[in-house]
DNA sequence: TTATGGCGATTTTTT
DNA sequence: ATCGCCATAA
């Protein structure tokens, strides 16, 4: 075989393989094909990322390994290469002859792709789906916690974990916090538990246990103070069998370099490592991911340090900066064409990102055409402003050019949503808001999930104390003092001294009902065990025993929707059992529950405006944008004002805001809008200012009357909007509820009548806010969606 | 043990 | 404006 021959192979093999992936451009390819060794893709915003990273997967799994040329003579023939090019050149190479090309193709379960949220990890999975075919081989695909609690759940005991350890969320170790700040004598003034939660959550990024960070800090008295907060903290957590989100990776890491043998055990088992979005990591996370690819060194990265938004929470910027210096032999590729946005709103993110200094340096770039210029809008105030953006919205819809769910409105705060949607439910938009409260942090989800957690764990003391009154049950504050006072003295279970109550004087007048509780606990665990019921049967069990329903009725005046969503939670139990079957366990229910969060849930084919953070956005992108309050003090925030590094990661949360928007983008100011209580004059965000002039088109409302509060904003009107956006709330989370009496009612199949579209009949209805959204065929003029209040249809009798 | 009233602080938060 | 916290009252 001859060097030209061999040659003439190989470079027939990569057509091949490139022929498979045609629709990449040469530096997504240039990604895809490099499998071996590290790897940085530096991916900007809208470049085809995610494309990139399961194409990858795919070749690493269909071809392998590209060739050593050693390998080669040993099987290929003058004839093997003649036919497979004819082939080729014919568009008629087979499987078969694929499959020949590939080198120790790799096992799908030797890979694992790490991403931040579970949605990344479900859509990695999803699209990969495609190349896979055996269910047990599967990519591991999942977020840096989830894969860590996996590893617990496995190997804990080894550094002392119990397999069934709880999974405190930071309502759970709030609570905490503050009991431990009440027992140290701690002015929760002088030091806010905000900051304490920060700074352990700071210790245990950097590996400190208590007594590292107590040394570490002795000179400074505030941080002495979280110190033996922080150990208290611990001495806590270690008694309720329970860890924090930051134990999962602490401690993965600990059991890492302690159980040399574990950390071995995955090597070996995830030869080849992914991590999505990786300018977020921080340390813990990153040290993570470097012992497990250590040995192998099969480490791709991918990420953009532009849209590094979260390192107020640690994320650590510098991992993804020097990521060539600790992997010395990195290929890095950018990805610098956008295939999202129109090259108008590439030109305007460009311009905005180039003010800030600490960059990798990296230029979005786009074949895109201009597309319509960016909308600067002023409006009066903050009222005026969210009326702007709705009735823009009910326009561009009602025209029939757009659906609702092209929209997304951006917000800086929270706290800027409420207008906004008090004007989305005036205009009759449907909208949805994603983020803020979560269906997992209600109360009385949150007490279902405690009853299943204790009977998981009875250590679980947040749990415990969170139940033991609820059902009321005359168990009060005073006796859970006692209770915690006898705990720390003996030393003993909790649990055990419920039990016991009798044996302590200062408990005798409850020992009764202590008894009966634990008695109630002790009979559902002992249903429990060796699985005589399913989790669904015990969920129900729970239910009966306790009459939660029936006390929840008695004490709150919405409890409606709280038995709605105790019943979802039944759904969601059975959804969990069915996906599992007999793999189902508690732990495992409750572990996927700790860990997961609404952005989940998050459906993109719901016929509504979104509503959302930035924060929330990253990742997402929507034909037209809506940024609301650019203004100074709000965007950026007024505490980040003073700060110029803080002013950056602002200006990174302006760019990934930007490049969200694929079609239009339009910015929206106010002259004065009510802040923290206060009205406020404030400028136009420097952010808008830096878009160069000639992209943008601006527009103002003026010297319009100012409506008088009392004519259209009296008590009343405000109480009765917010009952419909309670209402509108709760039927777009639950999905139920009865159908508002003003409007006329349509069934599948109904004939109707339209102004401009003309007849047509009714294909689907379904509930949106306090509306009806519905698919109507009008035949020639097509299928159109519109809502049942605001489209005038008329039913016709046929 | 639970209900009210004044006071202060007030981003963002993939897990 | 609004939420959460603490103190005081019932």
């Amino acid at each position: 075989m001859t060097e030209r021959k061999k040659e003439k192979f190989l470079s027939l093999r990569k057509k091949i393989i490139e022929n498979d992936f045609k629709k990449m451009n040469p530096m997504q390819m240039k990604a895809i094909m490099c499998v071996k060794g590290p790897l940085l893709v530096l991916a900007g915003a809208g470049s085809g990322k995610t494309t990139a990273i399961v194409n990858r997967i795919a070749n690493m799994m269909r071809y392998g390994e590209a060739y050593h040329s050693e390998e080669i003579s040993s099987f290929i023939t003058e004839d093997y290469v003649k036919k497979l090019e004819l082939d080729y050149v014919n568009g008629e190479l087979s499987e078969e002859e694929k499959i020949n090309l590939s080198v120790n193709p790799i096992e799908p379960s030797k890979i694992l792709a790490i991403t931040f949220t579970n949605k990344a990890a479900g859509e990695l999975k999803s699209r990969l789906g495609k190349f896979l075919e055996k269910d047990e081989q599967k990519v591991k695909a999942g977020t840096f916690h989830a894969i860590c609690a996996q590893i617990l759940r496995q190997f804990g005991e080894k550094i002392g974990y119990s397999k069934h350890f709880s999974l405190y969320d930071a309502d759970d170790v709030r609570g905490i916090i503050k009991d431990c700040q009440k027992a140290l004598n701690i002015d929760g003034k002088a030091l806010p538990y905000r900051a304490i939660m920060a700074e352990i959550s700071r210790a245990k990024d950097q590996m400190m246990n208590y007594k590292e960070y107590e040394n570490a800090v002795s000179n400074d008295f505030k941080k002495a103070e979280i110190a033996k907060v922080y150990k208290l903290y611990q001495e806590k957590m270690h008694e309720a069998g329970s860890m924090d989100f930051d134990d999962l990776l602490m401690n993965t890491v600990l059991l890492f370099r302690k159980c040399q043998d574990v950390l071995e055990y995955y090597q070996d088992k995830f030869e080849y490592i992914l991590v999505d979005e990786y300018q977020d990591t921080n340390t813990v996370q990153c040290e993570f991911i470097n012992l497990l690819a250590q040995k192998h060194k099969n480490l791709c990265v991918v990420g953009d340090d532009d849209q590094s938004i979260y390192r107020f929470r640690g994320a650590n910027i510098e991992n993804i900066l020097n990521f060539e210096q600790i992997y010395p032999s990195t290929k890095v590729i950018r990805l610098e064409q956008n295939y999202r946005s129109t090259s108008n709103i590439i030109k305007a993110a460009n311009a905005v990102i180039e003010n800030n200094t600490s960059r990798k340096g990296k230029k979005l770039w786009t074949d895109n055409k201009p597309g319509c210029k960016i909308k600067v809008h002023t409006a009066r105030d903050e009222i005026d402003e969210a009326k702007y953006i709705a009735d823009r919205i009910f326009e561009s819809v009602s025209s029939g050019k757009k659906n609702y769910s092209d929209f997304a409105v951006l917000y800086r705060m929270n706290s800027q949503s409420n207008i906004l949607e008090r004007a989305f439910v005036r205009s009759g938009v449907p909208y949805r808001i994603v983020g803020g409260f979560r269906f997992y942090e209600r109360k009385e989800i949150k007490d279902m999930i405690a009853y299943l957690s204790v009977i998981n764990n009875p250590k679980d003391e947040v749990r415990l104390r969170r139940i033991i009154n609820r059902p009321k049950r005359a168990i009060g504050e005073k006796t859970i003092l006692r209770v915690m006072d006898i705990l720390q003295e003996t030393g003993r279970d909790l649990f055990d001294i419920l039990k016991n109550a009798s044996e302590y004087a200062q408990l005798q007048r409850v020992s009764a009902k202590l008894s009966t509780f634990t008695g109630l606990i002790d009979y559902f665990i002992e249903k429990c065990e060796g699985q005589q019921i399913t989790i669904s049967e015990l969920y129900q069990l729970i239910l009966k025993k306790t009459d939660y329903i029936n006390a929840l009725t008695a004490e709150c005046d919405d409890s409606e929707s709280r038995i709605q969503n105790i019943n979802e939670l039944a759904t969601n139990i059975k959804i969990y059992e069915k996906e599992y079957q007999e793999k189902a366990t508690l732990s495992g229910f409750l572990e996927e529950v700790a860990l997961m969060t609404d952005m989940d849930e998050y459906d993109l084919n719901e016929q509504a405006v979104t509503l959302m953070t930035i924060h929330a956005a990253k990742g997402l992108e929507f034909p037209i944008v809506f940024l609301p309050g650019m203004e100074e003090g709000v965007f950026p925030g007024g505490q980040m004002i003073s700060r110029p590094s803080d002013i950056e990661e602002e200006r990174r949360l302006a760019y990934v805001a930007i490049t969200r928007a694929k079609e239009q983008l339009c910015i929206v100011n106010t002259e004065s809008r009510m802040l923290f209580g206060i009205i406020s004059h404030n400028k136009p965000s420097r952010f808008s200012m830096e878009i160069p002039k000639n992209l943008a088109e601006f527009s103002a409302v003026r010297n319009i009357k100012k409506l008088e509060r009392g004519e259209c904003f009296s008590k009343t009107y405000f109480e009765e909007k917010l009952r419909l956006i309670e209402s509108a709330r709760s039927f777009t989370q639950v999905g139920g509820g009865n159908a508002p009496e003003c409007f006329i009612s349509f069934n599948i199949g109904d004939s109707v009548a339209h102004k401009v579209f003309g007849t047509g009949k009714v294909l689907s209805t379904r509930q949106v806010g306090n509306d009806f959204l519905l698919e109507i065929n009008f035949g020639q003029m097509g299928t159109k969606r519109l809502m049942s209040s605001f489209s005038n249809l008329e039913k016709i009798n046929s």
